[in-house]
RNA sequence: GCCCGCUUGAUGGAAUGGUAGACAUAACGGACUUAAAAUCCGUGCGCUUCGGCGGUGCCGGUUCGAGUCCGGCAGCGGGCACCA
């Protein structure tokens, strides 16, 4: 076999490179690294038992942020864990009687030996996983701390039960109203649960999100509604015939003499008061607590009411009574869990007044129509405008009418001005087994009592059944019995664990001094590491998971674990893979696996020959099985092939299109790059070899092209605009097969083109780069040789190509010096035959000449 | 329902308000080969009377100039507090 013939050996090259990176421990961050430091973070995954596209896309993009800021000289922190806790582990034990806990740690020896074969640069020694008491136990003191710092508190909340399993459920586990596994209709239930104050942070957490300039806009925006800052009126209605008020809270005092009802919402005292005696009511507020509790579940049924025969006086117009329903759509989460209607203003109040024959007076009017014309059809008018049908208020704008409302309502004493956030306070409580115990305990005598912290973790027991319904922590027959640690006396354990949510508010804290058992990690660590520099995952967790961490970062400042109150300084969301769909004549989902494309384009099931049909490219998902395995793409291709596809066809922050033309195409180019090298080697001079005298003109042009590219690639990277840098590369390796051999400093110019080529790819593409490096005659290791240097006085060009328009439409090009004059520019393109012709002698009008790049001819 | 995005050739995408389609993928043509694979080279938005004309989801606006900015509309997707 000829030497040009060998081909790349993936497997054998990428475990080598593997090998030898692990030998040296290369990867290991150390505080006292005197380079500057950069932390990269890849949102840790849910050890599912296997890696899907979405991690290797994840973490090959973080994968290459830091493999590029330690060629630039930073001392990087790139570490790697697991999110274990949650429910999927408490389904497979139900399911298939596998303890949670061998479930998970399976799931990820399986998933972390997956990660590995990617050539991942994370410093494993700093590896986590959030079910193990030395992590958790740490959570359980930091929520005693934020608890004795008065950010913890308990009240009553509503959870969807589960008649039959006894259990709450998640709002993906309620479809249609019924639970998933049992079928039963799902009812409405309050329990009493922890709740963090997060509320407390809401004014700060909006005033950081100015700060994360870092940050996506969209993801600041979609935190900035979440939070859901107004300013208006808290009021109180006396109710007609009856001595306790009704308290209602309003963004638009300013339409208080427009209010045709009030409404409560389903699970308002005042609702559930009535209900005692009035059984329709009763049975209206239980058809409202068969809606669930997830709020587009609500937002999306239909507004229904139930009118109480109540009546509240409207505190500015006297005399008016306005009927008080319950309400469906109203939130007894936000504001006051009661409002008032205006129907004129307000669509959806407009929908219910119509619904129940309610009056619609406009009190707003715009400012150019005639009031008296002005009637309400089917659109309620929401915008600016003058106060019309309200008394004092008649002529005034809407915010001066908005202050006057509540000043006049303080100067009664019926209301007052009021900030209100949709933010909630969050709930932290989960009645599961498979999470971190809450380290309390309840006494008859001294009420909720803190576990001591020397008695911490509180660990969960391994011997649980999960054979009865209902939380195998609740029915263990000994866990939860214990002497209360202030008067001794027999005391039960509270059997709820955290949300999820809690482990992975620190994590990016934990990683900094992973092995510290006195806390979750030293102040030094925290201070040296913190803040996360790149933070990288989905734009599913746009919102909770990134405001919950911002939220406990506060919390644990507040505290004094930490000094930074943003964890996470630069922000990256990437977007979803995607995949075709295919579906049987049966209309069963097929694997892409179970398919074969035919020559002539047609697509037919692998076997049976039967036709499939095809859908459109959707986010992969079991499912719809149109998923494929990373394991097999890199058992057949190769980590980097992957990596290079993840890469190079799509920017990150957009969705990806998995074909197997693309993973195909990037298979060739790593084979390509490879032959490239090998076949040139032997030719070139030795890497010290200095630069030959002079350059023949098409080794200057590569030149050129090598320089600009470094350059280029450079800000590519600094950007996160891979895919570009991607393509610049694969521009320079196309130039540099296409460089003439006998060309005078050829061969000086091809060695340094196809070392920039690997050094550029090197974070892409880390196993062929070292390969290629060290085919190229380095003995030092790619990982460690610097970021190249574009040279300065190779950057520029001496003549460009300027477009010439008349009136905006390109009428041809003309070749300039650069940074001609611009007379020289104008005349040139004057004279561009096309241009005179349009010009038929006479002068022209204007002429913009935007120097290097465009002269436009106004005639 | 509310909030947030996205929409450019057959396909993924590129384009500080300045030559639309870089770089790839698929396709087609050619070279090499007994043949195939691999590889290499070439063509590549539509229409055209070969002068040009039209074209970045749709309608309108700003501008010397709009894929890019503004207003409206449509389609698709993400989030909505117990999936992670």
């Amino acid at each position: 076999m000829s030497r040009t013939d060998e081909r790349y050996n993936v497997r054998e090259t990428e475990a080598k490179w593997q090998a030898i990176w692990d030998e040296r421990q290369s990867f290991r961050a150390r505080e006292d690294d005197p380079r500057p430091k950069y932390y990269v973070l890849e949102m840790f995954p849910y050890p599912s038992g296997r890696i899907h596209m979405g991690h290797v896309r994840n973490y090959t993009l973080g994968d290459v942020v830091a493999r590029y800021k330690r060629a630039c000289g930073h001392a990087v922190l790139h570490p790697m864990g697991w999110d274990a806790f949650g429910l999927p582990a408490e389904n497979a034990a139900i399911q298939n009687g596998v303890h949670p806990a061998k479930w998970t740690r399976e799931n990820i020896a399986a998933m972390r030996t997956q990660l590995k074969s990617m050539g991942l640069s994370y410093d494993w020694s700093r590896e986590l996983a959030t079910c193990e008491p030395e992590y958790y136990r740490h959570e359980q003191k930091m929520f005693l701390d934020f608890l004795a710092a008065g950010l913890v508190y308990r009240k009553e909340s509503w959870v969807n039960w589960d008649p039959v399993e006894h259990t709450v459920l998640a709002n993906e586990q309620v479809i249609d109203g019924r639970g998933w596994r049992s079928g039963a209709l799902v009812e409405k239930r309050l329990l009493s649960q922890w709740f963090l104050k997060i509320t407390a942070f809401a004014e700060d957490l909006l005033a950081g999100l100015e700060g994360l300039s870092r940050w996506p806009e969209r993801v600041r925006l979609m935190q900035e509604n979440w939070i859901g800052r107004s300013e208006g009126l808290r009021l109180f209605f006396d109710l007609d015939g009856r001595e306790d008020r009704l308290e209602v809270y309003t963004t638009r005092p300013d339409t208080l003499f427009g209010a045709s009802f009030c409404a409560v919402a389903a699970n308002h005292p005042l609702a559930e008061q009535l209900a005692r005696t009035d059984p329709g009511l009763a049975s209206f507020v239980a058809e409202c607590n068969r809606l669930g509790t997830s709020e587009a579940a609500l937002e999306t049924a239909e507004k229904k009411g139930y009118a109480t025969g109540l009546h509240a006086l409207n505190p500015l117009a006297a005399g008016q009574r306005l009927p008080v329903y319950v309400a469906n759509f109203v939130l007894m989460d936000y504001g006051t869990g009661a409002i008032f209607g205006c129907p004129a203003h307000d669509q959806r109040d407009l929908d219910f007044a119509r619904k129940y024959g309610l009056p619609v007076t406009p009190v707003v009017a715009p400012k150019e129509v005639d009031p008296a014309t002005l009637t309400i059809g089917d659109e309620a008018f929401t915008e600016d405008g003058v106060l019309i049908n309200s008394g004092p208020l008649n002529g005034l704008a809407v915010a001066e009418a908005k202050a006057r409302v509540i000043d006049m309502m303080e100067a009664k004493g019926v209301g007052q001005r009021a900030v209100n956030y949709r933010l909630r306070d969050w709930g932290v409580s989960r009645q599961r087994y498979w999470g971190c115990p809450i380290p309390i305990v309840h006494c008859a005598a001294c009420g909720v009592v803190p576990v001591p912290e020397s008695e911490l973790p509180v660990t969960l027991p391994e011997d649980v059944s999960f054979d009865k319904p209902g939380n195998p922590l609740d029915h263990h027959p000994s866990w939860k019995h214990v002497a209360c640690p202030r008067c001794g006396s027999p005391a039960r354990r509270e059997t709820d664990t955290f949300d999820t949510f809690f482990e992975s508010s620190w994590y990016f804290a934990r990683f900094c001094s992973p092995g510290e058992t006195s806390r979750g990690f030293t102040r030094a660590a925290a201070d040296h590491w913190l803040p996360v520099d790149q933070y990288i995952g989905g734009i599913e967790h746009a919102v909770l998971h990134l405001l919950y961490s911002r939220v406990f970062t506060r919390a644990l400042k507040a505290c004094g674990y930490l000094g930074v109150a943003e964890p996470f300084a630069g922000l990256l969301t990437q977007g979803m893979i995607c995949h075709e769909t295919y579906k049987d004549a049966e209309g069963r989902w097929l694997f892409p696996d179970q398919v074969e494309r035919r020559s002539d384009g047609s697509l037919v099931e692998l076997g049976s020959e039967r036709p499939v049909l095809l859908g459109r490219s959707e986010k992969m998902s079991k499912s719809k099985k149109n998923v494929v395995d990373p394991a097999r793409i890199i058992d057949t291709y190769g980590a980097d092939t992957a990596r290079l596809f993840m890469l190079s066809d799509s920017p990150p922050e957009r969705d990806l299109d998995w074909t197997e033309a693309g993973i195909d195409g990037a298979f060739r180019y790593v084979n390509r790059l490879w032959r490239m090298v090998e076949a040139a080697r032997d030719a070139l001079p030795a890497p010290q070899d200095p630069a030959p005298a002079s350059f023949g003109p098409a080794a200057v042009k590569v030149r050129g092209v090598t320089h600009r590219t470094i350059a280029l690639v450079g800000e590519d990277l600094e950007r996160f605009h891979f895919n570009k840098a991607v393509a610049r590369i694969r521009e320079l390796t196309n130039s540099l097969a296409d460089l003439p051999p006998d060309e005078a400093g050829a061969p000086w110019v091809l060695r340094e083109g196809l070392e920039t080529v690997v050094r550029l790819i090197g974070p892409m593409l880390p196993h062929l780069g070292e390969e290629l490096w060290s085919l190229l005659g380095h003995s030092q290791l790619l990982i460690d040789t610097p970021w190249p240097a574009a040279d300065p006085a190779l950057l520029v060009e001496d003549s460009v190509t300027v477009a010439v328009q008349v009136n905006g439409k390109l009428r041809g090009t003309v070749d300039l010096p650069k940074d001609a004059p611009t007379a020289v520019a104008e005349a040139a393109a004057l004279a561009v035959p096309a241009v005179a012709a349009l010009l038929a002698g006479k002068p022209p009008r204007k002429v913009i000449v935007v120097p290097n790049r465009i002269v436009n001819v106004v005639v």
